[in-house]
RNA sequence: GGCCCGUUGGUCAAGAGGUUAAGACAUCGCCCUUUCACGGCGGAAUCAUGGGUUCAAUUCCCGUACGGGUCACCA
């Protein structure tokens, strides 16, 4: 078989050469020890937890050392495209403060390594297809769907491994007269390398799990399906290589194929790229473990945390924790730092499959936004609020110096208070401070009768003086409490529950939902202050 | 089924051949306190299993169980 012979045959129209090719793409300038490192998502419009996972991994072992972080579109399979998808996963990675060096963007491409979307690279897939087969390596295969599903059929009956291989390879060994009359007869063919029947094993050193022992690869996998197009494998060694890629970071569902690529970096005489393989993000499900399912989990979802009003920073805080244990620890040590200071390492990454702990999400933001600077949650807020909340979004418009202060409230302490989770539930928390949401959700205490609270409230308005200081304030509440026969101590009142109507716990917690409709809420004195005198009023008046 | 990967409290996990087996979330109790939140203190709770190696194994080796992944012209 004249090798040569084939590779005209097979790919006329290609003429370049290997070296042409690698000439387009030199290795880059880059100071020693810079990471380059990638994140390749498939166009499927759905952009879930896993993809920032393994984004953020990359972003900060490239960003770390001072390398290049990049977009590439893996886009192979037509089916699975969805209209708009790529602009998503941008979209979805900017807003969650991702962002890439180079790749594609868009309308286009930014970057001197391009393409970035692999069919737009299919000329330079040939390139390199053509050589594998001159050098022997890969062959056309005219077999059929129907053909292989049989063959499968036959092997898993007889219990043999499935697949094309060794001796069901049956295009292997056509000749070339063969060959043309097939495709003069119009039939479609693959292009499969041509595997080694071998039962030798390799090694290699995976950055997050160690040294692996893995069969050698002895399958006759596809390189380019029949409309020229590269399969995942294929397309992966090319622009990897070819995109100086340093480290690929990839779900461990790659694993079993690592072989099959491994094979691929030899046969064409290029340097392997690091491989890092993550853990599966999993979730409780009953007794066990499973993974997330994009059907069942709406968790898996990115879309799922922007709804949810997540903030960003909050979702990086998580999945450095789940990615680095230590960062908790860093953490507390730095809390003001950024957490991109945090010295992010490979080697701590866990490799058994993290579960997707939502409680620890809503503690780790209720953290962050407490750590926030007041103007900050509220363009934080507003951002989300103008995309989710419109009416939201008007209030804080309309009072901007309200809501500072009332973000403000029990922020400023040495232990600042953490209300708020997410952008979602800071409406509800905030929704007392504008009459247009205030509503009275809980019931005056028991121990306050009708007549109680009248006269409370009558006595409270008239002694109340806006300017008072907290303690004259509470000075004066307390002096109300005793004349209306409630505890002033609520150890008293405890002690001695018949002395007494109740005590200061029901007048303030009166006070309390008379103001904010809730028993539970910030401090009342800087409430009032922050309502202002003419809300105070009009919200106690009705009462009194 | 073949192959691969994994298994420390409810969850995330640190850890090393000899430890009282860190820490965080959640949970429970107490304290602080005008409510709540914050904060502080404390409790309960873990090395899947059987063999081997060793003076000593949760840590090293082998098997088993369980979980996960993968066996496509999908990525």
């Amino acid at each position: 078989m004249d090798h040569n012979k084939l590779a005209e045959l097979l790919f006329p129209e290609t003429t370049a050469k290997p070296e042409d090719i690698e000439a387009r793409f030199p290795e880059r300038e880059l100071p020693e020890g810079a990471n380059v490192t990638r994140i390749g998502p498939s166009p499927t419009g759905f952009v879930h937890l896993g993809n920032l996972y393994n984004a953020i991994i990359g972003e900060r072992i490239a960003h770390q050392s001072g390398g290049v972080f990049y977009l590439r579109i893996e886009d192979t399979d037509n089916k699975r495209e969805v209209e708009g998808a790529v602009e998503t996963v941008i979209n979805a990675m900017n807003y969650f403060g991702v962002h890439f060096d180079e790749g594609a963007v868009a309308d286009g491409d930014n970057g001197s390594y391009g393409p970035y979307r692999q069919r737009q690279r299919k000329d330079i897939y040939h390139v390199f297809a053509k050589h594998l087969v001159q050098m022997g390596l890969a062959y056309p295969c005219f077999m059929t769907a129907e053909e292989i599903d049989a063959l499968r059929e036959h092997q898993t009956e007889n219990k043999e491994n499935p697949g094309i291989y060794g001796k069901y390879a049956k295009c292997r060994d056509l000749t070339i007269e063969q060959i043309k009359e097939k495709m003069d007869a119009g039939k479609e063919w693959v292009l499969r390398y041509r595997g080694t029947e071998t039962d030798e094993y390799f090694s290699i050193v995976d950055a997050i799990r160690g040294k692996l022992e893995m069969p050698r690869n002895n399958m006759d996998f596809v390189l380019l399906k029949s409309d020229g197009i590269p399969t995942y494998h294929f397309a992966h060694v090319v622009d990897d290589h070819l995109m100086r890629s340093t480290h690929v970071i990839r779900g461990e569902e790659w694993l079993s194929s690592l072989p099959m690529h491994v094979e691929l970096f030899n046969a064409l005489g290029w340097k392997q790229p690091i491989y890092c393989h993550t853990a599966t993000l999993m979730k409780l499900e009953g007794t066990g473990k499973r993974k997330l399912s994009k059907r069942k989990d709406p968790e898996l979802a990115l879309s799922y945390y922007q709804k949810e009003g997540i903030s960003p920073d909050a979702i990086w805080e998580f999945l450095l924790t789940v990615l680095n244990s230590n960062f908790e620890e860093w953490r507390i040590a730095n809390p003001d730092a950024d957490y991109r200071d945090f010295p992010y390492s490979l080697s701590k990454m866990s490799i058994s499959g993290a579960l997707v702990d939502l409680d620890k999400l809503r503690n780790i933001s209720k953290d962050v936004i407490g750590r926030m600077k007041a103007e900050d949650v509220r363009d934080g807020w507003l951002k989300w609020c103008e995309e989710y909340n419109d009416e939201y979004a008007q209030l804080i418009k309309k009072y901007p110096e309200r809501t500072l202060a009332a973000l403000n409230v029990g922020r400023m302490a040495a232990k600042p208070r953490k209300d708020i989770e997410t952008w979602k539930q800071a409406c509800d928390f905030m929704s007392f401070y504008y009459d247009e949401t205030f509503h009275i959700t809980d019931e005056m205490p028991e121990e306050c009768d009708e007549a109680t609270v009248k006269e409370f409230f009558a006595k409270y308005l008239a002694s109340y003086d806006h300017s008072d200081d907290s303690s004259a304030w509470f000075a004066k509440v307390k002096e109300l409490t005793e004349e209306l026969g409630f505890a002033v101590k609520p150890k008293d009142y405890k002690k001695n529950p018949d002395q007494f109507k109740g005590s200061i716990v029901h007048i303030t917690n009166m006070l309390r939902i008379a103001l904010t409709g809730h028993a539970n809420a910030p401090d009342i004195h800087e409430v009032s202050h922050v309502l202002g005198e003419d809300i105070v009023r009009k919200r106690l008046e009705k009462w009194a």
